[in-house]
DNA sequence: TGCTTATGGTTAATCGTTTAACCAATAAAG
DNA sequence: CTTTATTGGTTAAACGATTAACCATAAGCA
């Protein structure tokens, strides 16, 4: 390894001289810049960041603390992180949160989860990260970390309390996008298959659901509410509820895109076409969407645009700036496939 | 920030001998020890790790260079590595290379290419990682690393070239598992759809294909091979080819789920009845084969097995010691699901 | 001529550790 | 009663950078 020192020599000057013309802090006689120059293009010299860091008391380096990165939409946050951080010369440590959901279902164990949690965190700060992303998708997580930490942290995706940093999309409007998109294609008759009832997206997908009938002048119906939890055999199971109805919907507004899967298998096996016999709509854009016997129409979660611009006010913050806005609520997008049909006369 | 310095004002001792109690190289009377002790309980003390790091030439960090976090059997063996490394305090820097494909698709900027590659590893240097995995799916790649490097490096999922260390899984076997369980289940006309004909994971699985065939005297009937290139629209294109075979086999072989879900989506949509009238196989037991209209029997790859132990080989490796293989190849095993049926009479 | 001010460079302290080398005091050995 | 080990601790030199403080020398000015 080069360092400093092996430059100073070849130059003939003190390393002081060497520091001042990389970092260019000093003015020094174009005789010696060149010089020092020259041996350091001999060298390949590139500084030791250990070094610099200690003397700097910054890292460049900052903590990404994902819920568990096999997960679509983090691994596209993380994903945009770093681009951003490539741009401006960072780095990442990240920290896969694996064990959490596991310590979440033993209820016993509430404790090892809250220190397991912020263990990562603190094994962060020990590597003295100038900052931390939080990615994660349960809002349930995040009121278990221990705030605040000394350093700049913001949330991706999932919303922190109400004077955290964070960057999340808008999924009030995104439901009311997918929701417009079925009434533009003269749907009156639209049912919602929820996700899990406790869950923040839930409520806010559901007020977009409403506001979007409301706007509509569209009749509320109680009978049009199913729940689901996510997965695709809650999409599976309910879509046969669905189908029993005296009077079948046009068409359904299904909160994700798992359980969006299950309701068109389902109905396809019980011998329905979609989206001639009924329109479907999801959200997320995932990968499968594009991959069903009927391509899904779905609301795009701008997810690598989120990991993008929560690194973008991370790095604003660890420079010490303040942030113009410290949330920032994201766009979705429809992504306009197969699965709604117009049914306009 | 309390230090070792502080720490040693506190118990009134020097702060080697903090140093020395903290890291136990060397005997203090019991009542020193116990004093550094309480000192560091009262001021919860956590030594500066860069400053250890400088010091020690070690960092307990590791580089993980991927092609793109986005992939799922990419984001599970990262998932893999973390793991191991948290066993063993060790923290990863994460590279996502997501550059790579676009460079890799513009003829003329193959230099770009390969410099955009060995600047990611450079970068990796300059933080002083013990060592570095590179996790990718892409054989073709690896060539453009400039190795040696200095430090220990591993490739996860890929092969290397001959003399490096690796840890893989085993194709072939997995092939021959996935066309045995076909003929285990009656089946005599097993067509093959393959993936890019010039890709590695290709030529492996197309081994086994044969290999299993000839083990079981069946014929090689090249009215059977079909080429795909690993995307689902390939695999719905080709399966219109094999349906228009005069000779339609009983089963298909398909390289992977993607291709596989397209095969399914075509075949439904020709009206077949899979699996009563074709039999389907797949391979990778990507989240998507259970999602499909006919949850798919696939190979499941062990993703994160070969990160977690892609990790224990490496960190074997910046311990200084030995390691007792340089390539590891680990076993898939078959999922069994409802794409296959029995034709036995 | 003297006084101030640039200019171009060096010295040395500092960041927070580890650890070889040293030292004093006590115990063991001859 | 020396000599030699052992025990328990300290001092100070690294690791490789940054940067305030200093110091010549030359130039500018009255």
């Amino acid at each position: 390894m080069t360092t400093l020192k092996d430059i100073a020599k070849l130059a003939g000057v003190s390393i002081a001289s060497v520091s001042y013309v990389i970092n260019g802090n000093k003015q020094l006689s174009e005789e010696t810049t060149k010089r020092i120059n020259e041996a350091i293009a001999q060298t390949n010299f590139t500084p030791h960041s250990l070094a610099k860091s200690l003397r700097m008391g910054k890292t460049l380096t900052i903590g990404v603390l994902v819920e568990d990165i096999r997960g679509m939409p983090i691994a596209d946050i993380v994903n945009g992180i770093e681009e951003n951080l490539e741009e401006h010369g960072y780095q990442m440590i990240l920290s896969d949160l694996h064990m959490l959901e596991k310590l979440y279902n033993q209820y016993d164990q509430i404790a090892d989860y809250k220190t397991y949690i912020n263990n990562s965190v603190q094994q962060m700060l020990r590597s003295h990260v100038d900052g931390i992303i939080y990615v994660g998708l349960h809002d349930r997580h995040i009121d278990n970390i221990i705030n605040p930490i000394g350093i700049p942290f913001v949330y991706a995706y999932s919303h922190g309390s109400k004077h955290d940093h964070y960057v999340s999309y808008n999924n009030i409007d995104g439901a009311m996008d997918a929701v417009n998109y079925l009434i533009k294609h003269g749907h009156r008759e639209i049912a919602i298959l929820a996700g899990h009832p406790d869950s923040f997206p839930t409520h806010q997908r559901m007020e977009g659901f409403i506001t979007s009938l409301n706007h509509a002048d569209l009749p509320i119906r109680d009978d049009y509410f199913f729940y689901g939890d996510w997965e695709y055999p809650s999409g599976f199971e309910q879509m046969k509820n669905i189908l029993a109805l005296p009077n079948r919907p046009t068409a359904i507004f299904v909160m994700n895109d798992l359980m969006a899967a299950g309701c068109i298998n389902s109905a396809q096996e019980s011998g329905l076409k979609i989206p001639l016999d009924l329109s479907i709509i999801g959200f997320d854009n995932r990968e499968i969407a594009s991959y069903l016997p009927v391509p899904l129409t779905t609301i795009q979660v701008p997810n690598r645009e989120i990991g993008y611009e929560s690194a973008k006010m991370l790095l604003e913050l660890t420079e010490g700036n303040t942030v113009e806005y410290n949330a920032i609520i994201l766009p979705c997008n429809l992504i306009e496939r197969a699965s709604v049909a117009s049914i306009l006369s």
